[in-house]
DNA sequence: GGTAGACCTGGACGC
DNA sequence: GCGTCCAGGTCTACC
């Protein structure tokens, strides 16, 4: 199957692919031959297809040696158009970047949209194993999630989909701790995955809602495990940018940037970028800090 | 509303 | 090789 998918311009995207640190986290994978990157997708069906994506005229190309019928056709289509924000608009971002040389770069290089998973489920669980933890840590809980518990591609074995919410439900707090060494996350993710599994918490209906972001802040902040800063991370990643995903980095950057290397607290980086109001999320993921370590 | 301590793991460091 | 310390967000109990 190959599939073309139009973009909203500008569109790059190495932009996507490298936003942010989702590459790294299986079951994305960067195609360096290509320069586009490969997903494990699960379908409704069960069927789980490894996807290549590559970068194609106004928008890409998502390709899978898997046969696929109309309807899988489809809703591999919507979710590569979710995961990319191919439809997504940011012109009025890009209005606002002309007058801050930081952002001076934002349109040239079709900055904005941040890659994201198939599923919310998959985003907030990502989050929660970003937490408390170095990224090397949230790296290998990740691979050892996909790996013990994701459905295998129909092409190619040794490729997994993210597991799903019934897969993880399955699981037990202690086999969580024992086998991909979630720690503490682990009840977290177990109470996340049984309350999506059971249709108590719809979380997908999450992705086009239309309730004010604070209310939308709410209902992620009422999950076990979710505090401010995976908040604000799902919130920039549901294409809500009025509240900032603060953690330790952040904290460090506006230090260095702002304040000579004295410490700062939360406040001081929603301070530093509380004139973008609805793109306060845009303006910190692109800034061009003086120093990126 | 603000604060302290616990949670868990891996990496850095000293011995 | 072993033990200790620390970093990384969130939760809970307490004030």
């Amino acid at each position: 199957m190959e599939l073309k998918l139009a973009a909203h311009p500008p569109f790059s995207l190495s932009s996507v692919v490298f936003s942010h640190g989702w590459i790294r986290l299986a079951p994305f994978v960067e195609d360096k031959a290509t320069g586009g990157l490969r997903y494990v997708l699960r379908l409704r069906s069960g069927r789980a297809v490894d996807l290549a994506i590559t970068e194609a005229d106004g928008g890409v190309l998502a390709a899978t040696d898997a046969a696929l019928g109309p309807d899988e056709t489809a809703e591999a289509g919507d979710a590569v158009t979710w995961m990319l924000g191919l439809d997504q608009d940011f012109s009025a971002f890009y209005e606002r970047c002309r007058h801050e040389p930081k952002l001076a770069h934002a349109q040239g290089a079709a900055r904005g949209r941040l890659l994201r998973s198939a599923t919310l489920f998959e985003d907030v669980v990502k989050t929660l194993l970003t937490t408390n933890t170095a990224w090397s840590g949230t790296v290998r809980m990740n691979a050892a999630l996909v790996d013990l518990y994701g459905e295998p591609a129909t092409t190619d074995d040794t490729r997994r989909a993210f597991p799903t919410p019934a897969a993880l439900a399955r699981t037990s707090v202690e086999e969580l701790r024992a086998g991909p060494r979630l720690g503490y996350r682990a009840p977290y993710v177990l109470e996340l995955a049984r309350a999506v599994d059971s249709g108590e918490l719809d979380l997908e209906a999450l992705k086009r809602t239309e309730l004010p972001t604070p209310e939308l802040r709410k209902r992620l902040l009422s999950l076990k495990g979710v505090g401010g800063y995976a908040a604000g991370n799902l919130l920039n990643l549901l294409g809500r940018y009025d509240f900032l995903p603060v953690d330790s980095w952040a904290l460090k950057m506006v230090s260095q940037e702002w304040h000579d290397g004295q410490a700062v607290t939360p406040a001081d980086v929603e301070a530093a970028f509380a004139a973008w109001g609805e793109w306060k999320g845009l303006a910190y993921w692109f800034w061009d800090w003086n120093s990126a370590s």
